[in-house]
DNA sequence: TGTACATCAGTGAACGCGCGTTCACTGATGTAC
DNA sequence: TGTACATCAGTGAACGCGCGTTCACTGATGTAC
């Protein structure tokens, strides 16, 4: 790759992450300014247009970033489920874990998930659709080793996500105290849901 | 009450529903102006502070009037599993009809939320806090009537009535025929939490 | 390797715009006597 | 009931501000020969 090359995915790189530091529980995507992202770059307002056509652009590349990540987080999940068992507990520690190292990113998909753009929140449920889909399987997996079959097994993971991704959300700037709360009731609820649906699928066979 | 005092809270009135018919599935309080809010209200934009300080206040007086109707809604509900029973059925049908009837009002709590404004974030939150100790209270209620006993049944009504805001989010634009299969995909995984808690409760005994 | 030309990331000046807020005001409504 | 004064919701002009976007430009990097 030639040097200006490289030097333009520094740039862009530059701009992404001056937005993302932006983000806080007192500043939302849509109160950024081009203006602002770019000062924060350190080039001047118009250079933006090298790299995006407009600051939501940059919005849904970062959506993107979020997505991979979320991909690796089930990727290490599963890794750590297979060496240490107690699946439920083990990926709630670890979504956790994942938010302290990407906070901001995880700040930007909760909150344009019900947020003002259409395209962020179509991108952002793509990402977590695929999410539920992948717990879908592992879950009908776990139940076949274990001989305990579910009933509606991609219904269950949608619940779970939505409890681990909302009530998850509060763990955004929880103090360790609240966030040692937080998983202990998450593990909690998530049970009763897979209990709920051993119990139903009991019931119809 | 004087006819100027009249006057002024039908102004008043006017700045709120002003406000409320912004919102939509592309608008975000955020996004409104006090000048328009006070344009789309009939009124100049400086008349606007003779009603609030800024644009926020109307907005948290807005809130305000999503708890009340909330509160309205549960009430309804008790009355309708009373006379039909089928609580969780019952229940499901009550919300979705009241996002009916009050969607933009509801809009707005859904949204902020996750908001970018703390103190809609903590009034939302009270509201919320609300409705889940007024379900478990309901929850313990009907377990006591039916001897089947609940375990934690706080943390079942948190789990209840996070499924039912964030799913119930997504039925504030979708089709009736969406809205049909969201209202049975809720009520199945309520149930589902509601049986794990009863398990969990029997196996503690 | 050197030369001549092409590419293109980054620039600075300039624009028009809607915004929130201030101010001194008006005139209808309310109140005291 | 009438009069004199007080209150106060609503006004219009004016302000300074940061915004997104356009434009013609510069000069370092890349490419063809």
């Amino acid at each position: 790759m030639s040097a200006r090359a490289e030097q333009k995915l520094r740039t862009r790189r530059a701009l992404m992450d001056a937005a993302l530091a932006q983000l806080s529980a007192d500043r939302g995507f849509g109160s950024l300014s081009l203006r602002e992202v770019a000062r924060e770059a350190g080039i001047a307002p118009t250079s933006f247009y090298r790299h995006f056509a407009e600051l939501d652009e940059l919005g849904l590349a970062l959506v993107d970033e979020g997505g991979v990540a979320l991909r690796q987080l089930m990727r290490q999940a599963r890794k750590r489920i297979a060496r240490d068992g107690s699946a439920i507990s083990t990926s709630v520690d670890t979504f956790i874990e994942y938010l302290e190292n990407n906070t901001n990113l995880l700040r930007l998909m909760l909150r344009e998930k019900t947020g003002v753009s259409k395209s962020f929140r179509t991108a952002i449920k793509a990402e977590i659709d695929h999410v539920v889909t992948e717990l879908a399987d592992d879950l009908n997996r776990f139940a076949e080793q274990q001989g305990k079959p579910l009933h509606e097994a991609r219904l269950v993971a949608e619940g779970m996500v939505t409890l681990v991704f909302n009530q998850g959300a509060e763990a955004l700037d929880a103090t360790p105290k609240e966030k040692e709360e937080l998983k202990a009731k998450l593990k909690k609820e998530l049970r009763m849901i897979l209990l709920g649906s051993q119990t139903l699928a009991r019931r119809n066979t």
